[in-house]
DNA sequence: TTTTTAGTTCACAATAAAATGAACTAGTTT
DNA sequence: AAACTAGTTCATTTTATTGTGAACTAAAAA
């Protein structure tokens, strides 16, 4: 499979921004190929090839890509190869997943608040404020995706 | 500066949650000082004893704090030492700003929908379908911080 | 039953990120 | 001006993360 320019710049541009998530490179390009593609279904060696990556590399990063639930993979009768593909319609989930590690950042301060010495009364003040505002943000976005996913 | 059991153990927890969003260890441990430590005011080093940092680590997760906007400083007459400080009313701007960072994916979801081969309709429409919901999400964000800033 | 195909695993190499501490700067005190 | 204090910088080391490719497994084809 061979990319354009654009294509390969946009594979690039995304795979840069995971990364800044923590994401390892290779996985961010495989990711980015799933997206910018051409067609639906891409092999094993379709994608090694396209992205000049090793064996193990490919092997790693689709194991994790569909460990987290990014992509999955049909089989076809009469052949061996697997044919993997992106999925999309996993986003609210995702979304939802990435708001409840917010709340884990919460529920840690929520904890350290507890235990804070009850003289810096100013600095408690605040910090309790603090997680109020994330209580209200996390309670507003899961209204948000309940919102979407009544009207869809 | 000694902490107790519980509060080292709140700074570790702190700690490894921050890790996770890519901040290094030792800014993580900083950081997480101030949020338990029974004064408000934190001294060089203070901060570099009780967490067993050396001088350069110390300096350097100090300078990223106060770069993210995490902690400021203030200085008192005929005192050369700087008294650091942990800021919390910042937080709704830090919200927001994660929200942008959000934001700057679905910036590249949509360039890639746009460069798409339009023969590959069913992915393509998920796709889309992917892009408005984070328009949505991003915006009822927005709406949410308005909503808790007009109530504070 | 040998060979080919499709992919995984894992020891090792390459690279990158973080921490260390000695040498430095710049302000203070003596 | 010498000595001290508070903190920064930066070359080096330490540690952790990624990637590589050869050896492997397991299924299918010849």
């Amino acid at each position: 499979m061979v990319l354009t320019e654009k294509q390969k710049e946009l594979v690039e541009q995304f795979g840069v921004l995971n990364e800044k998530y923590g994401l390892p490179p290779a996985e961010c390009r495989v990711w980015g190929l799933f997206l910018v593609a051409d067609k639906v279904e891409l092999t094993f060696d379709e994608i090694m090839e396209t992205l000049n990556l090793s064996k193990g590399g490919t092997s790693n990063a689709l194991k994790r890509l569909q460990m987290t639930n990014h992509i999955d993979y049909i089989t076809k009768l009469g052949d061996k190869k697997r044919y993997f593909r992106c999925k999309l319609n996993n986003w609210t989930q995702m979304t939802k997943e990435n708001f409840e590690k917010f709340d884990e950042l919460n529920i840690i301060l929520k904890k350290i608040l507890r235990n804070r010495n009850s003289k810096t009364t100013s600095f408690n003040n605040d910090l309790k404020e603090v997680t109020e505002f994330l209580d209200f943000i996390y309670n507003e976005m899961l209204l948000a995706i309940n919102k979407w996913e009544a009207k869809n």
